[in-house]
Formats: C-alpha cells, sequence, structure tokens
DNA sequence: AATTAGGCATTTTTT
DNA sequence: ATGCCTAATT
C-alpha cells in the first residue's frame, strides 16, 4: 500500500509538495530533504491530484539520482527498508524518471525521424568523442601538437550546450582558436552526420532542434508532460534549460529544484545562471526555501555558511538545524602529503575503534584525484579497507570498449569511429597508412569508411588504389562485420557477443596479448562480467537488445556502484561527492593551489565555483568534519611549500577545536611585509584575507619566496588565448605561458603562415592587442 | 608489427 | 614521478 505523501514532511516540504499549479522553484540547502520533496510531490500528484503518471516527467543528472528516486517511488526489490511511495505497479506506467541525456535519447529514438535522425544511432561518449575530434582534426589539416584535442573539443562541446551549431559559431568566432575550432566542428559534425551518431551534447541539441523545427513533435510532448521536473536545476546547460522550457510551454508547470550553492560544474558548461534567472524568466514562479537542513550538526552548517557566504552570484538564505552543536571542527597542519595521509588513516582507525563510526561512515575528500595516492598507500600500510571512488571505470576499459566497438559495427557498420577503433584489433595487416587511404576515399566519396570498403567490389574497383594485400584485407573485415550482422538476426545479444568474441579473433587476442597472464584474465573476466551484463537484454528482439545495451553502455558511468560496498573507507573527490553524505568527513589538501586549485584562480567567477566546492565537501558531513592541510605538498616529483586555504581562513575559530591564537586565522593585520609581485599566481581581488596569518607563517612565507624561485620577471601579463602582435611574425594567439628559469616562456600560434612559435617574454618585443 | 625510448603535460568529469 | 603518445628502432 503507498504512504501517505504528505506525512513526515515539514511546512515548506509540505508547501513545496502541495504546489502543483504553475512554475516553482525550490531552492533546496544541503540535507533539507530535496529528493524527498521531489518523490513526495509525484506520489501527491498521482495519488491525490489524480495526475496520470504518463504526464510526469522528473528529470536528474545522474543514473545514481534517478535510481534513487526510482527506489523511493516504487521501492526495490531487495530493500524494503521504507515503504514505497507508489506501488510497484506503477514501474510502467509512462512515468519519466531518468537523466535528462536517456529522456532526450529516448525521445529522439522515437521521434527523431522526421529531422532525419537513424533510429538506431550511435551514442558517442568522451571517449569516442575525443577519438572523433582527432579524426576530424587530421581531416581538417589541423596540428594536433599546436592544438590538443582536448581543447578544441571543449570549445566545441561548449557551443553546442549552448546551442550554438556550425553555422552560428562561424559568426561568432573571435580568435585564432576559434577559427579553428570551427574547421574541425564543421568536420566533426559531417562525420557524426555519416556516422549515425549523436554525441553527448547532440543528445540535448538534437532534442532542441526538433522541438523547435518540427511543431507537430513538440506538441506532443508539451501536450503529455503536464508536470515536468528538474533536479539539481543548477547544473543544467543552456541547452537543458531551453528543452525543459520549451516542453512546458503548454501547462507551464515546470518545477525546478536546486542550490545555486552546489553548482560545482560550470566547466563543464553548466549556468548558475539559470537558476539565478529563473524567477525572471518565470515571473509568476512562487519560490520555496528549504532551509532546514536534516544532515549536519550546527557547527558544521555554521562553518559551512561562513565559507559559502563571501561569494556574490548566490541567493541570500539562512540554513539552520535541530541537530544540535556536534563536535568542533578540527583543523590541522601536517608536514607533507605523507604525514596528511598518516594522520587521516590513523585517525580515521581511531574513531572505528574508539568511537564506534564504521569505515562505511567516513569519506576522505580531494580537489584532485593524484591525491589518493597518498592515501591509498598509507591505508594499505596500517591495513584500512578503502574504495575508491570513480577510480577504475568498467566502461572504459580499453577490451571493453573493443567489444562495444564490435557490436556497435554490427549494429551500425557506418560508426566510424566504432571501425576505425576495431578494424586493427586484433591486427589484420591493416596499418595506419591503409587506415589513412581509407578514411580519405571514404571522404571523397562522402560516405562512411565501411561504404568505401564495399566501394572496393564494385566495377572498377572502387575510387582509390591499394596494394591487393591490403585491398583484401579491407574486404575480409568488411566480409567479418556483415557475416556477423547477418547471423546476429538468428541470435540474442549475449550469443552475439559469443561470435563476435570468436569470430573476430577477439578473445584470442587479449589472452595472448596481454602483458602478463594474470593482466589477460583479468581482461577476460571483465569482458565475461560485460556480456553477463547483457543478459537482461536477451528477451527482446536482436536491434533493439543492441541498441538499449549500447545505449546503457555509453550512458550509465559506474561512478556510484561503490555504494554497496563491504565496510571500507571512502576515497572520493570533492566533485563526485555531491549529493553523498557521510557522518564523518575529512577534507585533505586545505591549501592555496589545490582548494582553490591554482587553474582556478584567475578569476572571481572561477574562485567562487572553489568556494562552492569547498562549501560541497563540508556539508557533507553529518558529525564530524576534519580539515587538513600540509604544509609541504609535492607537485610533479618536486615538492613545494604552501600555504592555507583562504576558505580555512573563513571558519570561525568557536567552531575549531582547541583553536588557539596561534593557530586559528586571525582578522587581516596591516601587511608589514608587502608580498613580492607574483607574476606567475595573480591573486585575484577576492583574496580578501590578504596576508591574514601570523608571524611565524608570514616568516615561513618569506623564506618561501626565495625559495620558489619567482623572479623579477617581467609581469607575465599573458595568458592563453590573448591576442598579441610581433613585428616579424605579425598577429598570434598565446597558446600557453609557462615560467621558466626566469623567465616565461610563451608558446604563441601566429597566423598567416608563421607557425607556432616558442618565445622567452623578456626577449620576444610582443605587444599584447585588444 | 611489435618493442622501446624520448617528449610532454599534469583539475574537476553527472551524461 | 608517472602515464600517455609519438617516433624511431628492430
Amino acid at each position: 500500500m503507498p504512504a501517505d505523501p504528505l506525512a513526515g514532511l515539514n511546512d515548506r516540504q509540505r508547501e513545496a509538495v502541495e504546489a502543483i499549479d504553475g512554475p516553482l522553484l525550490i531552492v533546496a540547502g544541503p540535507g533539507s530533504g530535496k529528493t524527498r520533496v521531489i518523490t513526495h510531490r509525484i506520489a501527491y500528484l498521482i495519488g491525490r491530484a489524480g495526475v496520470s503518471p504518463y504526464r510526469i516527467a522528473a528529470l536528474t543528472f545522474t543514473n545514481k539520482a534517478a535510481r534513487e528516486m526510482q527506489s523511493r517511488l516504487f521501492g526495490t526489490s531487495q530493500d524494503d527498508s521504507a515503504a514505497p511511495l507508489l506501488g510497484w505497479r506503477l514501474r510502467s506506467s509512462g512515468l519519466a524518471v531518468g537523466t535528462f541525456h536517456s529522456f532526450c535519447a529516448r525521445l529522439l529514438r522515437t521521434d527523431g525521424e522526421v529531422m532525419g535522425l537513424d533510429r538506431n544511432f550511435a551514442i558517442y561518449d568522451a571517449a569516442d568523442q575525443t577519438a572523433a575530434i582527432k579524426r576530424a582534426m587530421a581531416e581538417a589539416g589541423v596540428d594536433f601538437k599546436a592544438f590538443s584535442p582536448g581543447a578544441v573539443l571543449s570549445i566545441i562541446s561548449k557551443a553546442k550546450s549552448e546551442l550554438v551549431g556550425v553555422e552560428g559559431f562561424g559568426l561568432r568566432k573571435e580568435n585564432y582558436l576559434d577559427e579553428i575550432a570551427h574547421r574541425v566542428y564543421e568536420q566533426y559534425e559531417q562525420m557524426l552526420a555519416q556516422s549515425s551518431a549523436l554525441d553527448f551534447d547532440d543528445l540535448l541539441f538534437k532534442t532542441h532542434t526538433l522541438l523547435n523545427k518540427f511543431p507537430r513533435v513538440a506538441e506532443k510532448y508539451q501536450d503529455r508532460y503536464v508536470h515536468f521536473m528538474i533536479d539539481e536545476f543548477q547544473d543544467t546547460n543552456v541547452a537543458q534549460y531551453a528543452i525543459a522550457r520549451s516542453i512546458a510551454k503548454r501547462h507551464n508547470n515546470l518545477v525546478v529544484v536546486g542550490d545555486p550553492d552546489q553548482s560545482i560544474y560550470s566547466w563543464r558548461n553548466a549556468r548558475v545562471g539559470n537558476i539565478l534567472s529563473f524567477q525572471q524568466d518565470f515571473p509568476t514562479a512562487k519560490v520555496i526555501t528549504l532551509d532546514e537542513s536534516y544532515r549536519s550538526t550546527s557547527t558544521i552548517l555554521d562553518a559551512a555558511t561562513k565559507v559559502i557566504s563571501p561569494n556574490s552570484q548566490r541567493i541570500e538564505r539562512s540554513l539552520w538545524t535541530n541537530n544540535g552543536v556536534g563536535s568542533p571542527i578540527v583543523v590541522r597542519e601536517e608536514y607533507n602529503e605523507e604525514d596528511e595521509a598518516q594522520y587521516v588513516v590513523r585517525e580515521v582507525y581511531r574513531l572505528s575503534r574508539a568511537e564506534g563510526f564504521a569505515l562505511g561512515d567516513i569519506a576522505v575528500m580531494y580537489r584532485v584525484n593524484a591525491q589518493s595516492r597518498a592515501l591509498e598507500e598509507a591505508c594499505r600500510r596500517f591495513g584500512v579497507a578503502y574504495q575508491i571512488v570513480g577510480g577504475i571505470k568498467f566502461y572504459q576499459r580499453r577490451e571493453i570498449k573493443d567489444v562495444a566497438a564490435y557490436l556497435r559495427l554490427v549494429s551500425n557498420p557506418h560508426d566510424d569511429v566504432a571501425l576505425d577503433r576495431v578494424i586493427n584489433v586484433p591486427t589484420r595487416g591493416i596499418g595506419q597508412r591503409t587506415v589513412d587511404n581509407l578514411t580519405r576515399a571514404a571522404r571523397d566519396r562522402g560516405s562512411s569508411m565501411y561504404a568505401a570498403i564495399e566501394s572496393l567490389s564494385e566495377p572498377g574497383g572502387g575510387p582509390f588504389s591499394l596494394r591487393p594485400a591490403q585491398a583484401q584485407a579491407l574486404t575480409r573485415f568488411r566480409e567479418l562485420i556483415g557475416r556477423l550482422n547477418e547471423e546476429s538476426r538468428t541470435l540474442d545479444l549475449v550469443e552475439l557477443i559469443d561470435a563476435v568474441l570468436e569470430q573476430t579473433g577477439y578473445r584470442r587476442h587479449i589472452e595472448e596479448s596481454a602483458e602478463t597472464k594474470e593482466r589477460g584474465e583479468e581482461r577476460l573476466d571483465n569482458v565475461q562480467e560485460f556480456r553477463g551484463s547483457a543478459r537482461e537484454f536477451t528477451h527482446l528482439g536482436i536491434e533493439e537488445a543492441l541498441t538499449a545495451f549500447l545505449e546503457g553502455v555509453s550512458l550509465v558511468s559506474d561512478v556510484d556502484s561503490f555504494e554497496d560496498q563491504p565496510d571500507a573507507l571512502t576515497l572520493i573527490t570533492l566533485h563526485q561527492s555531491k549529493g553523498l553524505e557521510f557522518p564523518v568527513v575529512f577534507m585533505v589538501g586545505m591549501e592555496e593551489g589545490l582548494l582553490p586549485h591554482s587553474r582556478s584562480m584567475d578569476t572571481p567567477e572561477e574562485i567562487e565555483e572553489e568556494r562552492r566546492l569547498c562549501y560541497v565537501g563540508v556539508t557533507r558531513a553529518q558529525k564530524r568534519l576534519y580539515l587538513l592541510r600540509a604544509f609541504r605538498r609535492g607537485f610533479w616529483g618536486g615538492s613545494g611549500p604552501s600555504d592555507p586555504s583562504r576558505f580555512l581562513e573563513d571558519i570561525p575559530r568557536k567552531l575549531i577545536e582547541g583553536a588557539t591564537p596561534s593557530e586559528a586565522p586571525e582578522k587581516p593585520a596591516a601587511q608589514t611585509v608587502a608580498p613580492p609581485a607574483r607574476p606567475a599566481r595573480r591573486r585575484p581581488a577576492t583574496n580578501g584575507g590578504g596576508e591574514a596569518r601570523p608571524a611565524v607563517e608570514r616568516a615561513r612565507r618569506r623564506v618561501r619566496g626565495r625559495r620558489e624561485a619567482e623572479p623579477a620577471a617581467p609581469a607575465a601579463a599573458y595568458a592563453t588565448g590573448d591576442k598579441v602582435r610581433h613585428p616579424a611574425f605579425g598577429d598570434g594567439i598565446v597558446m600557453s605561458c609557462t615560467p621558466s628559469a626566469g623567465d616565461f616562456q610563451l608558446t604563441v600560434a601566429f597566423k598567416e603562415g608563421h607557425g607556432v612559435k616558442r618565445l622567452l617574454l623578456s626577449f620576444a618585443p610582443l605587444e599584447k592587442l585588444g
């Protein structure tokens, strides 16, 4: 029997559940019962307001969040701890609970044909995208030593996320890098179309296009979705918001839930602005703030509030809790990374021995993955069980991607990225030269690579000439894929995978090619696991099964597969920790350069995001919070001293354990020693504290100033992307600017055939433009 | 085709 | 230090 959708809610939550008419913004602080509100609201709509589940969509960002929501709504087969809000039978009632991307994928598969989309389009994940971009760069004649594929990809991805297509991008490009990106973009789009493939951004972009260009499709969805909800709204990008507005247009029941203070994915093109401007876009929107935290102690909550409040881009509010004061926050400095890790692990051990915490209650959070190494070592040394979240990604393993690529080829032989990946794995005598020829031939005929191979056997021998051995090898590969495709019609998915493994020789290949026996077995095990996960699709027709299975492979990552692990300490990045909570949280690396990260302190906006990241970390903690830093941290083999994170200074001393004046931050004193000009690390204006450290610290810093050997070089004044002019080479774009022996080395890409030059700042007569 | 040596960069990564 | 990629070597 379904539970009462209003039971156990506080006034605000109840209000949010009952406000079923018109646009609604729910600003939900950490631990304020956000998911609860969404699920109860759905139950309320169905159970009390008589809305058909078919007319409701609730979109999340992660599969994990979607799963969580589903299990609260429908219950799960194993876990019946909480009564489901709805019955099992509603599972297949048409209620759309899923990620934005899977929602769009479904929409496009259902209705994309009117815009010429292949029903079985492939979905390119990040790795496929990179591979495709590299191919596109090669096609466009762009040297990817001078331009990193990653940088180009991120420009294109940003454009797509802002609904800027190739043409639009052409109109707004503003520097040389954009020029390059434009050429690649054009090529890349052509390749995707050729391959019947969509990348992650396309799932959104094309959905938006479909809804805008095809009114009948738009009407269908506008009619259907009387209620449209979005979770984690602070992380939506332009495209997602536009899609939501488009679909919600008719019934105007758009509900967005989020917390601008937890927006930490702007570098993935998320727009904090969406949540901040929602009220302008929907002037009639009701706004409900959930500010009671059920998660953290008041000490932790106070610290979090103090950390976040300097930000300017936020909706002012104050969180509160009835949870009591709890333990003070522990702030510590250790000598180096190893000591820091050792302290953490010792303390973890103590907490689990003497204070009744389970290892699974404890998480250690860090800014960059590299920080996990020292922690892992310490765990191993002390025999503490640990798990790294998102460390090894199953679907990103080579053997899995290879087998998936074969399946993709069987499903759609025109998938060039898949073909490129496996055409010579295992080796079939098809070398790079042959692949290049093939690529060129495909481009010339405006077809996929597979189709280009097919044309070999046409009268006239096809449009490109190859030595017989190569032509034969290609033809045999084509026959292999063709045969598998034929056979697939009589097989189920698992049988097809077996056929692929045998007929392509891939099984033997991984057994033989692995560096060691164990590694070979491990890979085979992975493939077996992959095969096992295909079992749930065997009841479907092969074509449908393939599409669904491959979509899962692309769209489902396994970041969250850690949750059901046995009792172990969790090591996790701050980014990944969002949405989680732990009784005990250690944040390590609370240093300038790490948090905020040195690559994210150039603009106030970046600093604000780092601050939010810190806030997210702090608010993961329920009962205990430890903030650690190392005085000396190893970077790239070397090691340098570090300053405490500016965020530490925002935490009031009274919340910190054993705080004494010499340990706790004090109000900024007059700057007796002016810090030397630091060309490499521009301190943004938001660093309000300046030299807010006690004398001992300051002394240390002065010594350090010398050790860092930051010279009185000309101010670095150049950043990547700056336009410069050189008397001999003309105009160019700064590709990079790195400190180098008392100077700065600039890599500059010049126009008009002068190419890329490396220049020393102090010698090069450069002039900054614009 | 497979192995090896040298060069290079190295934040975060829901989908 | 380390891993990844390319180029050179066998």
